[in-house]
DNA sequence: TATTCTATTATTAGTCT
DNA sequence: AAGACTAATAATAGAAT
């Protein structure tokens, strides 16, 4: 026999019921949301998340998804991490245990991935375990980034990069100033006077 | 009468049929993923955005959200990059015409903003705004930074802050080398001798 | 543009393999 | 645990308003 009545929109109490249903209805969202995407011509961007953590995902194909867009605008600041962390203490960065798409691109060198082929769940996990590794490498404060500042004699500059951004110190010819730069801005962000630099 | 045949699936050539497809089946899928968290108790996270750019959300309630984490584990840059632009460049900043949570959080001082209360269209939207703001900034060559580098005597260092962070410039006593650090950092991120320096 | 109507298709809970 | 079946409910295309 079929059901009995209209279902109560409560929580499933019975296990085994309530995990078929999840397996039944999460396929007919999925399809729901990719016809969506498809008649109407929209971007949509899903994700369910189980009871046991695993995640499942979808997002209307081309680059323009939304969900797709912002994962994207934050994966410099990913990158960097990536790199950071992965240099600095790859222990912490080390249990990969997510999706098959991360295991799969996680061949030794972090420096080689190339966030763009990894679909959303792969990259929330990834920051996840990222901000787990980076809480723990600041708790026991061994983080060294041994970057040396490269000095230029025939510019009167210096370059230093920090978080993925080339900062610059150099010496205002005009008013004999330190000044500290980032590269994409032509502006100085902070200034000291040279002659108290000089006296330390 | 009602429909003749099963649905093709492909975009809806005529435009009012298709909005009106939309309308329909965007409350449809929104309800059914409002069903699979209940029924099967799972977190679910849910955006489309429509062909104008509307965008409509959600997200099953509780803070767990994975969406939601997200979004709230990106609220550093989010910040730094608000306050930055709002303070250097208020112009570009302006034209919010995204949610309600947004328009009545802005009330005129960016620093009080509380990006906890915000929902993920309201964060997404906001981030969008700032990136056109950040682009048309950095287009103008424009922004300037007044944060003047804090020098401290006596501890023979300088200080600066840049992206919401304190760098610190100081002279290591052992080797005689200017170091640059950041303050969660307790080790060096960057290091030149001072020698060099001293000759510019 | 939004809502209602309704014939029809689509989904799915319970059941059985 | 994964798929097939089926009666019943749910969603919705097209039309009217």
């Amino acid at each position: 026999m079929a059901r009995r009545g209209k279902v109560q929109l409560k929580r499933i109490e019975n296990t085994q019921s309530r995990q078929v249903a999840f397996a039944k209805r999460r396929k007919g969202l999925f399809k729901k949301a990719h016809e969506l995407s498809v008649l109407c011509d929209v971007e949509v961007a899903l994700v369910v998340l189980s009871a046991t953590g695993k995640a499942y995902d979808f997002s209307s194909g081309n680059r323009h998804n939304i969900l797709y867009s912002y994962l994207q605008s934050s994966g410099f600041a990913l990158h960097t991490f990536m790199t950071f962390i992965y240099k600095y203490h790859p222990g912490c960065a080390a249990p990969w245990n997510g999706s098959n798409n991360l295991q799969s691109s996680h061949q030794g060198l972090f420096e080689s991935l190339n966030v763009e082929h990894f679909g959303a769940i792969d990259i929330i996990q990834l920051e996840q375990q990222l901000e787990i590794a980076l809480r723990h490498t600041r708790d026991l404060k061994v983080i060294k980034a041994d970057a040396a500042i490269h000095w230029q004699s025939s510019m009167k500059s210096a370059s230093f990069h920090v978080y993925g951004e080339a900062f610059s110190l150099f010496v205002d010819s005009n008013n004999n100033e330190l000044l500290v730069s980032i590269a994409w801005c032509f502006d100085k962000v902070a200034a000291g006077p040279v002659s108290q630099w000089a006296s330390l």
